[in-house]
DNA sequence: GTAGAGATTCCAGTGACTGGAAGGTCAAGA
DNA sequence: TCTTGACCTTCCAGTCACTGGAATCTCTAC
C-alpha cells in the first residue's frame, strides 16, 4: 500500500504519516522506487494512533500506549494509570475553561454592545480604577 | 521602572514582557544605559494584557482589545463581538473535552487495572476486531 | 513524448512563550 | 580600588504536533 491509501484507511494525512515515521512511531518498508510500502499492521498501528490522538493523548503517551498494546505481557494497570492521568488532566482543563466561561459570560451579558464606548469588558480587563481617579 | 519591577507589578515574567515588546504590544522607553524604562501606562497596559491572556484571549485578540481600550471613540459592540466569539470558542472546547471525558471515563471504569493483559482501553484504541479474527 | 498525479526530501512556520549562553551595568562591601 | 553578585541586554534554540511549500523523482495513460 502507498501512503495515500494508508491516509485514506487511517484518517490521517500523508504529511502526518510521514511525520510519524520521522519520529519513529511507524517503520514502513520501502519499495524499489523509494516509495513507502505499508502493510496491514502498519495501517492498524496508524489507526490506533489516530484514535489515541483523537482522545487527546500526547504523542509520547501514544508511543507508550502502542508499546503496551504490542506487549502481550503487559499489565492492564499500566494502561489504566496512563488513561486515568489523562482523564484527570481533562477534568482540570474543563474546570479551568468553565471558570473562564463564567467570567466571560458575565462580562458579555453586562456589555450593552452598542455604538457607545462604555464597556464593562474593557473595564474588567483594565482592572480596578485607581484611588484618586475620577469616577 | 525596570523590567523586574514591572514583572512584579503585572504578574508577567521579564521574558514575557520582552517578548511583548518584540511583537509590538508595548513600547517602553530606554534609559541611557540601554535598560528598558517603563512608565505607569506601560504597567497598566501589561496588566491589561495579563488579564486578557488569563481569560484565554489570543495575542492577536489582545492586540485588538488593547487598541479598542485606547480608542475613546470605540463602540462597545466591537468589544462584545470579540468576547462573544471567544465565549463560543470556549463553549466548543468544553463540549469537545466533555466528549473525550465521557469516552475515557467509561473506558477507565471498564479496565480492571491489574496485572493481567486484557484491557478494554487498548481494545477500544485498536478498533473493532476484524471479521474472521478469532474472538 | 508528454501531461498529470502522486511520491520523495528538506526547510520554514505556527503560538506564546521559555531556557540558556555570552556579555554589559550597577550598587555594596572588603 | 577591586570584586562580587544581582540585574540587565541580545540572540539563538527548543517546545508540540503538525502543516505548507519548493524542488525533484516516478509512474501511468494517452
Amino acid at each position: 500500500m502507498k501512503i495515500a491509501d494508508v491516509a485514506e484507511a487511517s484518517g490521517l494525512s500523508a504529511k502526518t504519516i510521514r511525520y510519524y515515521e520521522d519520529i519513529g512511531l511507524v517503520r514502513p518498508m520501502r519499495s524499489e522506487n523509494g516509495y513507502r510500502a505499508f502493510v496491514e499492521t502498519d495501517v492498524h498501528k496508524l489507526r490506533f494512533l489516530a484514535r489515541a490522538r483523537s482522545l487527546g493523548f500526547s504523542i509520547d503517551e501514544c508511543r507508550t500506549l502502542l508499546s503496551l498494546y504490542e506487549d502481550r505481557a503487559r499489565a492492564s494497570a499500566d494502561v489504566k494509570t496512563l488513561a486515568a492521568a489523562h482523564l484527570r488532566r481533562i477534568d482540570r482543563k474543563i474546570a479551568e475553561l468553565e471558570g473562564l466561561r463564567g467570567t466571560l459570560a458575565t462580562l458579555v451579558a453586562q456589555c450593552h454592545g452598542d455604538e457607545r464606548p462604555e464597556c464593562p469588558i474593557l473595564d474588567d480587563l483594565a482592572g480596578p480604577a485607581h484611588a484618586g481617579e475620577r469616577c
